[in-house]
DNA sequence: CAAACATTGACACGCTCGTGTTAAGGTAGG
DNA sequence: CCTACCTTAACACGAGCGTGTCAATGTTTG
């Protein structure tokens, strides 16, 4: 089998299996199924836990941070709003956008 | 006085005054101050006020996604990991990435 | 067939987040 | 100078997240 169970993954990527469960769950990490129905972690999704764990530790990411992250990815249109919203934080190139909501909200 | 204070503000943006304070303590919407201390909001941050509620009731976004989010933009480096997460867990491309990885934690 | 694992589902618990409220004091304008 | 607003700081509280654990049941293998 070209593949390791729930526990034995674990152990090697430092999360538990309740863990490796949840994130399932959350569909970060998603293991194929043996024929039965159990969970069986592969070379790929063994480095993605792993490389989430450091991502983790390194940055101090939570959890949803990264489903959020992936959520940017596959909707398009969730990404192009939030990128508009930042631009309007930012100090640079915000000139041109403010004249195109000038006095909508200072009207009263 | 070119600028609103906390609960005009507040009325006009659909957020309380508290919410406010709130999101400038998170660093998302900053507002400059009067002399005397006083929160003066205008035209810029209103807006950014604005886009964010709107933001939040579309897509069913959390405060923290938007920091997040913006935390993204400010980290380059953090940006670069993520993104290098994202394409690991992505089936385009995946291919050659998992070449430099290959038996790194199959290995036992 | 028994032991050692897997499955799903539920209950539980501590922590943080988002939000309101209240207290103690500063400022501004009629 | 009084009234109405502002400031910061604190306490409070429900909801959800991350995580463990337990129960009931299925699978694999010596």
């Amino acid at each position: 089998m070209d593949g390791l169970k729930v526990s034995e993954a674990a152990e090697r990527t430092a999360w538990s299996p309740r863990m490796l469960r949840y994130l399932e769950h959350l569909g970060l990490v998603v293991p194929t199924r043996t024929s039965a129905g159990y969970r069986l972690y592969r070379l790929r999704e063994l480095n993605q836990l792993q490389a989430l764990g450091e991502l983790r530790r390194r940055f101090g990411l939570e959890i949803s941070d990264l489903v959020f992250a992936a959520r940017l990815r596959r909707e398009p249109e969730l990404r192009k709003a939030v990128d508009g919203w930042l631009a309007g934080a930012d100090d640079l190139a915000w000139v041109e956008w403010e004249q195109r909501k000038h006095e909508r909200l200072l009207a009263a």
